[in-house]
DNA sequence: CCAATAAATGCACTTCCATTGCACTTTTTA
DNA sequence: TAAAAAGTGCAATGGAAGTGCATTTATTGG
């Protein structure tokens, strides 16, 4: 709990109970989570705060967006040198159409991408889709 | 106008008036549309059937749907050999953050995908966002 | 310690796009 | 040509993201 509250603070983010919780809540899920998610863990705050929480921590490099084409914003945990903007350190998300889950691979960086003359690249986004190992080991 | 016709009915399409000018206007434009875009090339028809076009397009593999990462659905037309569905013939597409154009780039097809034991990956979705060519030759 | 200020939270509302139900029209077919 | 099927149009719904503003809570300088 403690070391929450200094990480936060290192991140520049003031560690009020309600970000501690949440930052808690999504340490503990190892899956990406949307804001729904959140809400149902949380009904007593205003899904405002927790909306506003979120995007505070994207700010603050503490989580990360994740698009992975469900048409609902999911977020995770940066890994310590999780640094989402630079390209190269890019990893991948898999989205799992059984449990409907969707994970961090963050082993596995995004392969370098050919692109015709003239094009640049500034982001990658790579979702694969599929069955997670936990749905394909039953 | 009639290889059109006879296009969508090689694909199992009843080739409406509206539908042929769809696919007219689709294989004009060179970059996946949105549905607001046929909207305002076709302000007399109604947004339903213009939806539902894309759909029977899409279910019929005429088209193919594109989650660019704008949140706004784009559809682009389908290659001779574009089999949407089977992995290896996955194309990548770009999203111009200047112009905000999204285009498929075909024949970039995307790498295969190394995935941690115990994954199967049905399929990819991968975007690359930056500035097009015709952005950056300016 | 207290007042002034800034940050965080909660409530209500808006917007945007995808999607659907139902009625009406047009086309197909038996 | 009548019945059925497919296509189209209008209106409404739904889900999720985002915003304005008032209120509460925390911070800080005197």
């Amino acid at each position: 709990m403690k070391e929450i509250e200094t990480f936060l603070e290192d991140k520049k983010v003031r560690p009020t109970a309600m970000r501690v919780l949440i930052y808690k809540y999504m340490a503990e899920k190892e899956i990406a989570v949307a804001l729904a998610d959140i809400e149902n863990a949380f009904t007593k705050a205003d899904r405002t705060t927790l909306y506003r929480t979120l995007k505070t921590f994207e700010k603050n490099g503490i989580v990360h967006q994740i698009d992975d084409g469900t048409g609902i914003t999911k977020y995770a945990l940066c890994d310590k040198g999780c640094n989402c903007e630079i390209e190269q350190d890019l990893h991948l998300h898999f989205h799992c159409l059984n449990c409907n889950e969707t994970v961090c691979l963050t082993k596995h960086k995004i392969p370098h991408i050919n692109l015709p003359e003239g094009y640049l690249a500034e982001d990658v986004n790579l979702v694969v889709k599929g069955i997670c190992e936990k749905c394909s080991g039953q």
